[in-house]
Order: structure tokens, then sequence, then C-alpha cells
RNA sequence: GGGCGUUUAGCUCAGUUGGUUAGAGCGCAUCUUUUACAAAGAUGAGGUCGUGGGUUCGAGUCCCCCAACGCCCA
């Protein structure tokens, strides 16, 4: 590399081309690994295509492609598979709306062309989605993207509903459901959201056919006129005379019987319990028990049926009004109290569910669920962090049938035709008898094809290559909000359909939420757009943001200051790698040299970074990423920029040829070294610097994963190389103490105890770190100043002579201080060594270590009595 | 009602086989434009780790009780 870097990143410019460049190279690919290269494989969590992406995609992304990157600088054949998800409800309700802005509908524009319209919504949506993963950064390999609508995966979606029938495990039937009045749809359990809302409840007395009443309450009224039977308590005194009797339904005068069933709550309302089979899951459970009639009022639109008599055509809400002021008319009504109670609302667009009777296919879901269970429970698929584990049990061992037909024109029909003779045929093509077979119009939910996905993505039910060599998955990285609703379904369908666990490894994430802790609404008005960070600070920032800022399975509190930091962190390693780069001459290549061949802040400084690989490496492994984040900041920015690379000025500047290319060699191996660490997390600002150093590999994001190398962990170092820090950290505090004016080069004196050597070698330490002038060592007994400030740290003391500065009591104060406070730490130190049960049991390195701190506690100590006298003597 | 999670500095958060004087960033205070970086550097203030018990030589970390907040399931 010729030219200088630029005096700072330019990520805006940067990004894009890079990304251009790896792609187009085709370093997303796994093939760029050997062909008997180990796999590692995610399966994208796909995007929904109803708009842009929100800033918990950029997390998923983020961390994803940290794993991915990892894998690939491992050696790995790493592929990610991306796609999108046609998002039946969401994406109907999304094309809907727009119809509706247009003045028309899907009904008026008809079947077809709704269709047409929502292929071109999907086209326009996937388009933004697919840029944006670029923008992050995500290395996925767009030649193998997927939609769940492709005819691949319809294929597949195909091949399971017929095998599922085949084996007995679908069937159709009408039964009670969850039921979306304004898409008109069935919707599954999961996609109701239950929730107390403030309402009422109405008392009011059930005419008895022979006189007389039986007071009962409900929260829905207009349900009154489906009511079949009115339940009480089989042991309640005030009503087991009624039980056996007849009431008859308001203003209906249907005859109904009053019967008895322990369900009752008898502390709830009256203690008596109006029923409606046909629109309350409880009260169905009870028609089921007693054989009662089941009566529904209400259209499919929630509008009440002729069985509803005058109330017929009226809304639902509108019905509840009428009847109960009819019934008021009618001096049926006790009263009406304010009342908490759960409203089931609809997951998309938040309407209120009505339970409704009405055909719909089932899959009878336990055979597969106890496949499930099992997986996770025999280790063949690890859920972290571990205690989803118990939540995923505890769902799918109370499963019920899942409801997958869905009343909705956006997505896989059901492959089911209907006979001339009310008979049912499943399978890939339309019966062929020459008979009249009419089509099934109903779709399948969504989930039942994103639960192929890791498998129908790669090509199944064909015996593709891609799905020999990268099936099954490694990791399932996704958020912990769609553990049942997908997760398990994928677990569930993949071991029915494969045979094999769809993946080895959940990693859950929480939820993106803003810096207060809400979670992000349009409503609170609080959206974070990652594409509005990433203009303004660049991917990487993001990246990083999120990726150290959350633990698994936690949510994230996100600061917009933590990614402006982050942008900083950035500028950080620019100008560091500006540094070295600048420096560098035409044999910039030098080899890093021996261990014993480098200098003390060297040595600490290889051995810090061999520990930080091993850390790092380790943290990854065990899906660590923010701690390990952490760490290398911690180390590039406060070891290395703060403390070596201002050291390695030395060398570069006033060091013999041979000092300086040792200087050089050091730098750039530990920059290099960072670089490849960082790069998972930051792989645009990383892989940019890349570009100008002399390296071993043409892209970063195809360099290999950093290896520790043990000889270069170097204890002793790293423990010389901090008492020299803390002396320096002395020297400043002692100055910014006293008040020196910070142009003015102080001279010290040191009396070095046993480390002579080191001090001799490395007294430009405190010139370059602490504007210190002359450093003069003293002999053992030499005399020292008396109006000098005192810096101790083992055995080592310096002398700031400060005549004019100082002040003797201050001074006694200060050190009477340090010396208390070192007595504390012995004595703490002292009592554990003197306990036996620590010595015995602690760990030795444990215990060592404890011995070391002591020795360098009664060291310091011992320096600042014998200061202390001194400067008692005085005056 | 059952289950789970969280509670550490003013704010946002780390702290994973229990083991130095509990850390970081932001914010705050004081100082510095010394040739990588003021998008920076130096120094400092700030915490009885939610409460109460227990286990242990040793507890922010393990166990039990309680409290507050949040989530899931019913």
């Amino acid at each position: 590399m010729t030219q200088g870097m630029p005096k700072n990143f330019d990520f805006a410019e940067a990004e894009a081309r890079i990304y251009q460049w790896w792609e187009k190279n085709g370093w997303f690919k796994p093939e760029v690994a050997p062909p008997d290269a180990e796999t590692f494989v995610i399966s994208m969590p796909p995007p929904n295509v109803t708009g842009a992406l929100h800033i918990g995609h950029a997390l998923f992304v983020t961390l994803e492609d940290l794993m991915v990157r990892f894998a690939r600088m491992q050696g790995k054949a790493a592929l990610w598979v991306p796609g999108t998800d046609h998002a039946g409800i969401a994406t109907q309700l999304q094309v809907e709306k727009m119809l509706r802005d247009e003045g028309t509908s899907r009904r008026e524009i008809g079947y077809e062309a709704f269709l047409d319209r929502t292929w071109e919504w999907k086209r326009k949506y996937e388009g933004t989605i697919k840029s944006q993963l670029r923008r992050i950064g995500a290395s996925c390999d767009w030649d193998r993207e997927r939609f769940t609508l492709d005819d691949g995966l319809s294929a597949a979606v195909q091949e399971v509903f017929v095998t599922l029938y085949e084996q007995g495990l679908i069937y159709r039937g009408p039964r009670l459901v969850n039921w979306s009045p304004g898409l008109q749809t069935a919707v599954s359990d999961l996609e109701v959201v239950r929730e107390e809302e403030e309402g009422q409840l109405f008392f009011f007395n059930y005419p008895l056919e022979n006189g007389g009443f039986i007071p009962v309450a409900t929260t829905r009224p207009e349900t009154i006129l489906g009511d079949t039977a009115v339940c009480v308590h089989p042991e309640d005194d005030r009503y087991r005379h009624l039980i056996g009797q007849y009431a008859l339904v308001p203003m209906l005068n249907r005859r109904i019987p009053v019967i008895a069933d322990d369900y009752v709550d008898r502390e709830f309302g009256t203690g008596a319990l109006k029923i409606t089979p046909a629109h309350d899951f409880n009260d169905y459970e009870i028609y089921k028990r007693h054989g009662l009639e089941i009566i529904n009022v209400m259209n499919p639109d929630a509008t009440m049926n002729q069985n509803a008599g005058p109330y017929a055509g009226m809304d639902r809400f509108e019905c509840r009004k009428k009847l109960w002021a009819d019934m008021e008319a009618a001096g049926m009504t006790v009263r009406v109290q304010p009342h908490r109670y759960v409203v089931p609302r609809a997951f998309r667009g938040n309407e209120v569910i009505e339970p409704l009777l009405s055909e719909q296919w089932f899959v009878r879901i336990q055979p597969l669920a106890e496949k499930a269970v099992q997986a996770v429970r025999d280790g063949r698929i690890k859920i972290v962090p571990e205690h989803f584990e118990k939540v995923y049990y505890h769902w799918l061992e109370n499963i019920e049938d899942w409801c997958v037909s869905r009343q909705l024109w956006w997505g896989h029909r059901i492959p089911a035709w209907y006979g001339p003779d009310g008979e049912i045929y499943v399978g890939k093509q339309a019966p062929t008898d020459g008979r009249e077979w009419t089509p099934e119009l109903d779709v399948l939910d969504t989930w039942f094809s994103s639960g192929l996905w890791p498998f129908s993505t790669l090509g199944w039910p064909d015996k593709t290559a891609d799905l020999e060599r990268y099936y099954p998955t490694q990791m399932m990285e996704t958020g912990y909000d769609i553990l049942f609703f997908w997760v398990a379904r994928m677990i569930m369908m993949g071991l029915w359909f494969t045979d094999e666990v769809p993946f080895s490894t959940v990693y859950l994430h929480g939820l993106v939420r803003d810096k207060d802790g809400r979670k992000i609404s349009k409503t609170l008005g609080n959206v974070i757009d990652p594409l509005d960070l990433i203009e303004k600070y660049g991917a990487d920032p993001l990246r990083f943001t999120l990726a150290t800022g959350s633990t698994p399975g936690n949510d994230i509190n996100l600061d917009p200051a933590r990614v402006e930091r982050n942008w900083k962190f950035v500028n950080k390693i620019w100008q560091m790698a500006n540094f070295i780069t600048s420096n560098l001459g035409e044999d910039e290549r030098a080899p890093l040299p021996a261990h014993d061949q480098l200098d003390l802040p060297s040595q600490w400084i290889v051995s810090r970074l061999n520990s930080l690989i091993g850390l790092v490496s380790r943290l990854f492994e065990n899906y660590q990423y923010g701690e390990a984040g952490r760490q290398i900041d911690d180390f590039l920015w406060g070891d290395f920029a703060d403390w070596y690379i201002e050291i390695s000025k030395h060398a570069l500047y006033n060091g013999t040829p041979e000092e300086k290319r040792a200087a050089l060699a050091v730098l750039l191996h530990v920059l290099d070294t960072g670089l490849r660490l960082l790069h998972p997390f930051m792989p645009f600002m990383t892989e940019e610097i890349w570009r100008f150093l002399p390296t071993d590999s043409e892209a970063l994001i195809l360099a290999s994963w950093p290896q520790v190398d043990e000889a270069r962990i170097d204890a002793e170092a790293e423990r010389k190389m901090t008492m020299m820090m803390d002396l320096v950290r002395g020297v400043r505090l002692a100055r910014e103490q006293y008040n020196v004016e910070p142009g003015r080069k102080i001279g010290i004196l040191v009396s070095p105890g046993e480390q002579r050597a080191a001090l001799q070698d490395y007294s430009y330490l405190f010139n370059r770190l602490a504007n210190v002038g002359e450093v003069k060592l003293l002999d053992t007994n030499a005399a020292v100043p008396e109006k000098a400030a005192t810096v101790v740290a083992s055995d080592v003391t310096v002398y700031i002579p400060l005549a004019d500065l100082i002040d003797i009591d201050a001074e006694r104060e200060r050190l009477a201080k340090e010396h208390e406070k070192l007595q504390d730490m012995i004595s703490r130190s002292q009592a554990m060594l003197g306990n036996e049960q620590f010595v015995q049991r602690a760990r030795p390195d444990v215990v060592e270590r404890e011995r070391t701190k002591l020795n360098d506690l009664q060291a310091s100590l011992a320096q600042v009595s014998e200061r202390l006298e001194t400067l008692q003597t005085i005056d």
C-alpha cells in the first residue's frame, strides 16, 4: 500500500464500496472454504415483507453476522441463508389498507387483482429490506436467498400438508376458534393477545319459566341471545333448588335449562353463570360435558345473525347497548359496575377477537411436540440462555391442536378439494376422476411454512446437494418472543420430516427498547430507525452498541449516546492505525521478534494480547459476544492506545534502528490481531484499515482467526509493567495534587529496590508519560530531599523534589493516609493467609497471588513508614 | 393462580467453574491543544451490589424468605 490513510474514516463512502467488493468476490459464500471444511450454517429469520426493517432486525443481523464472520475466519464453510416471509395476515392487512386509501377494497378488485397488487407490494418492500440488510453489513449468501412463497418452498409446504394428512395428523372440523371479524379469518391461540382492560360487569335477573328469577352477571350482554343454559355450583345453597328448572332467554323467551357444574366460581359475580357455547371457550367445554344446545348468534363480520331475532343485523357492540336498554325497560336489569377483565385482541390489527364456531383445518400436534421435547431434553438441541428450556417444555407439554387454516387470500392454498358428494380430497394435484371438485380456498397459517424454513430453504423435499452438505444447520438465532410461534414449530417439523434436529443451538436475544426501557412503538413516538443511526454514525458503531449492550435473552435498552461513543471508538482505532501505518517504512513486514528479544513494554502488550485472544475465543464459544466486545474495547483503547502506543514513541523517535523495527513489528502485530478480533463486530472499519496494512491476506473477511501463543503470556512482565504504570500514575497524581504547572518538567529521584535494572532501562517512561525531566537512580541509603512528594509501589519509591510547592504537613498527612490504607489491606491479607482453612482449601494460584500481593504491600508499607519517619524529624 | 426474569455509581449497563481494593461508557468536577486522535489526553468525585437470613476459610456471584418492577402461561 503506497498511499497513506485518510485523516478520518469516511464510513458513508467506504461501507457501500466494501460491501460490494465482498459480495462481488463471492466471499459470503461457503465455497470460499475447502470442500471438506466443517460447516456453520444459520438460516436467517426471514423478515416480513410488510415494510422496512426496524431496530430489532438490526440486532439479529448484528448477532448472526458476527457468528457467521467468526466461523468464516475460523476456516469453516460459513453459510447464512437469507430470505423473507410472506407474512399472511400482516401483509394482507397492509395491502388492504393501501387499497382503502385508494378508495377501493380487495373484494372490489377481486382475487386475482388483489394477489397481483400484493406481489407488487412484496417486490417493493423486499427490495427495501435487502438493501437495508446490506447496509448493516449482513454477509449472507444472496444467491441462496428464498421467499416463503417461492415454488420450491410451496412444494415443501404441500408435501408436508399432504403427508401429515395421510398420517392422520390433519383433520377438518367444526370447532370454536378465535375469529378476527375485521379480517374474517380464524387465527391461532398464539395470535391472540389477552390483556386486562377497563370494562363493565352487567348484573341482571334471568327470568325462570315458573316465575321468579336467578341473578346472573356477564361482561358481554350480546351473548345472552345465544345462551343455552344457566349454570350454578352444585353445592350452592342459594341456587341448589333451581337445578333442573328452566329459564327463559331475555327478549327471545327461548327455554333453557338450569344446570349444575362445579366449574362455577361461587364467589364471582352472582355465583350463577350464563352459558353461551358458541361464543365462549369455557362455556364450550361445559356444553360438551352436559350435551347442551349450541346456538351461534353472530355472523363472520361480528354482526348479529337471524338467531338473534330482533337484533339480527346489528353490530355486536350496538346490540350490546340495545339489548341492555330493552332489558332495562323490561325490568330485568339490576346494575352495571366497572370491571377489569381480560379482552382478547388480535396480535395483528388489535381488534377484539370473537370466539366463533367454524369449520377449520387442524394439526394434531402432540406427536410432533413429544419429539421436540425429547430433542432438547437429551441435549441434541441446546437453548441459550438455558432458562428458556423450561418455558419451551411447558408450552409443548400443554400444547393444543393447531388451527392452520386462514380465510385469507395471501398465502399457501391448502391442497384440498371438495367432491360433489361432500367428500374431501387432499393431495398435491386436483383429483382427475372427471367429476366436479371444488378447490379449498383457505390458505395456511404463515408459520406453517416458516416452520419448514431451515430445510425448505436448502431444497427439501428434493435431496439437493445443499441439503446434503448444509443440513442440519448449527445455529438458530432469533428473539425469545417467537420461541413458540417459530422455533418450537421448526423443531417439531424438522424432526418429523427430516429425522434430524434442524439446528443444534438456539440463541435467543431480547427486545430492543428505548433508553428508558420502554417498549418501542409508534404510538409512544420513541421509534429508533436503524437507518438514521447508520446515516449518522455508520453501521459499525450501531453494531458494536447492539452487540456489547446485550446479554443473551435479556432486553437491551438502546441509548443513542452509546452509539455515539462507539463512533468515537471507531475513530480512535482509525487514528491508531493512521499513526502506525504512517510510521511504517519500506521493509515494514518485520516479523515479531522472539519474546526475550522484546523490551518490557512490548512483552507486556504482547502478553496481554495473547490473554485477550484466549479470552475472546472462549467467550465466543460460550455465546458471550457482549463481554468479548467489551474486552477488546478495553484492551485496544485502555492498554494499547493509552499506554503502549505512547510508550512506543520513545523507540520510534529516539531509538536505534533495531529498537524502532521491533516497536513497529509489535505495533503492527497488535493492530493486525486487534482488527481480526474486532472484525465480526465492526466489519467495515476493520476491513478498510486492513487495506492499508501489509498483511498476509487479501481481505480481512477471509483472514484467519488469531491463535493464542502461550509462550508469549508472561506474568512477570505484566507484574513489572503494572508496577511501572502505577509509579507513572503516582507521579501524575502528585503533580495534580501539588498543582505543578502542566508544562513544567520536574526531576525525580528513584529508590529502585529490587528493580534497579528495569528502572534504569525504562526511566524514559517517566519522561514521556509524566512529563518528567531528569530521572536519578539513588544508591541504597542515599540521602533524599526533605521537601519532596513520595510515590510508592512495591519496594520502589519515587521522590519528587518540589521545594517551592511542598507543604511538609500536607505531605505527612497524605502519607499517613496512604500508610493507613496499606495497613488495612495488609491486615486483611494477613488474616486471609493466616487462616489455615484458606491456605488449605483455596486454589493454589489464588493463595500464591495473595502472597505476592502481601509482599508488595509490605514493601510499600516499609517505604512509606521510612519516609514518614524522615518527615517527622523535620522541624 | 402457576412459572420466569430483573434489581450493581446520577443515567445505560458489564461482572459464567465463589477468590486482588466491585468495573466500563455517558454525565459531572479540575486541568491540558505535547507532532495518531479535542471525535483526544490526564486526574478526581461518585457504590453498605433491592431487604433479611443461610452455606462457605471467603458471597455481587450459591441457597431460602420478602419487596418492587417486568415478561410468559392460565
